[in-house]
DNA sequence: ATCTTGCCACCTAGGTGCGAATTT
DNA sequence: AAATTCGCACCTAGGTGGCAAGAT
């Protein structure tokens, strides 16, 4: 039997307890946390964003970001996700989507995802005792991460809000030469995804993340160590069992 | 046997003569016509924009529109270009591709397209004598032509001038009351596609057609007859004949 | 008669995990 | 040994013309 792919998680994911996916699929998940200064947040709807080294918010604006499919996610990070890369790119899986609020419906913003190293640590997966362990440091000193921006992009507050953001059609690669514009990441290395939202002066082109005007966001149970090849079998047990 | 499906027209089309669709592949076609005042213009590069009603042009900047793809457009003229339209949404083919020129680099553009009609005749295809005629009078007196604005806009005019911009993904739909956002046109009437060149306003919404800032363009050849079935056997000939 | 619709087999493009072969 | 690459069969999504049946 082979398996079924999807882009739709419940179609790919019918071991999980579909049901309860769907009732929560398009509520905010309940817990988050700041990123990058690691402050806890208990606020309900949304996360923080973060106020580290060059991000800036307006004040007055509290602009808030849902991550959909949190269960996933969960279901996922509780046995450790893992995320292929390739030479050619890879899509994600789960991938990221989300929800914002609180944008002045009349501003132009862009959005965007990176992928930020977790540690400086390189892992491997050990067979038979079913486990990820610290297989020794790496430095990330190279270069600064990719910055994949939203095609949707540049758009209205408005039309951002209206519907959820889906980062489907990102691709990881191993491929340090990549000319395609995916995101180059180290295989065997823990990383988490970042959201940036970036409030656009008119007739600005987005190459790298500007100092102003940028919110960033990320979710703890969205971090995942890269792999050529998936380790542990439960977890591609649940990226093949079909509908 | 059966036929062969893809976007590109060369793989499309194999009985027409390959080699010189290729030379001539991405060079700008001989003739064009001023669209809607019908004058005719001798410039061997690109097209006048018409002056008509509501439309304006930098007095500086003579804005230019390439038709790609020419000779196939008149391959197709020649026997009288059929375009299928469903309730769903049937895309072009051809599909109308074009190339830009004199924009200005850093402004904002949107480039949209519609579609006219050409006069306010009914069309019947008479098979016994193979040939297009005149079967009665319409009004098209109901509504304005639905904007298809490209799924680029809004882009820098250096963006826009970098590539050949393709209108493949537009759909054409005989069901007036379409909710999908694809053309809505008449069956056995005669249309032509229109490009228009929108100069943007920072944070200006595009919904229908502005009064300013516009630069508008069409192509003699690229008139044809709707249908909902092919008529011509030579028409759906060269849609079948496969590579 | 003439035109439209629904259904169908067929096609392409692109994405997927797996196992074998290869590299490090 | 461990990690990566490659080729493969398989899958989905969406587009296509033809034909038969239906509508006008």
């Amino acid at each position: 039997m082979q398996a079924l792919f999807t882009d739709d998680p419940e179609e790919r994911c019918k071991k999980m307890k579909v049901e309860d996916l769907k009732k929560h699929r398009d509520a905010p998940a309940e817990t988050f946390i700041d990123k990058q200064d690691q402050r806890r947040n208990n606020k309900k709807k949304s996360v923080k964003p973060s106020r580290s080294a060059g991000t800036e918010c307006e004040a007055a604006r509290e602009v808030g970001v849902d991550l959909e499919g949190s269960d996933l996610w969960k279901r996922f990070d509780e046995i450790g996700t893992e995320m292929i890369i390739t030479k050619a790119g890879r899509r994600m899986f789960p991938s990221l989507r989300i929800k914002v609020h609180n944008l002045d419906p009349h501003q132009q913003y862009s959005i965007a995802m990176d992928i930020t190293p977790v540690d400086s640590k390189r892992y491997r997966y050990v067979y038979h005792s079913s486990q990820w362990m610290v297989a020794g440091n790496t430095d990330h000193s190279c270069l600064p991460p990719r910055l994949y921006v939203h095609p949707d992009s540049p758009s209205s507050g408005h039309s951002w809000m209206r519907q959820i953001i889906s980062f489907d059609r990102v691709k990881l690669t191993n491929n340090e030469k990549d000319d395609k514009g995916h995101i180059v990441l180290k295989s065997m290395h823990k990383y988490r995804p970042r959201i940036h939202v970036i409030e656009l002066s008119p007739v600005q082109t987005l190459v790298s993340l500007p100092e102003d005007g940028v919110c960033s966001f990320s979710f703890p149970e969205t971090q995942f160590i890269t792999v050529t090849a998936y380790q542990n079998q439960q977890v591609s047990q649940i990226h093949t069992t079909p509908v």
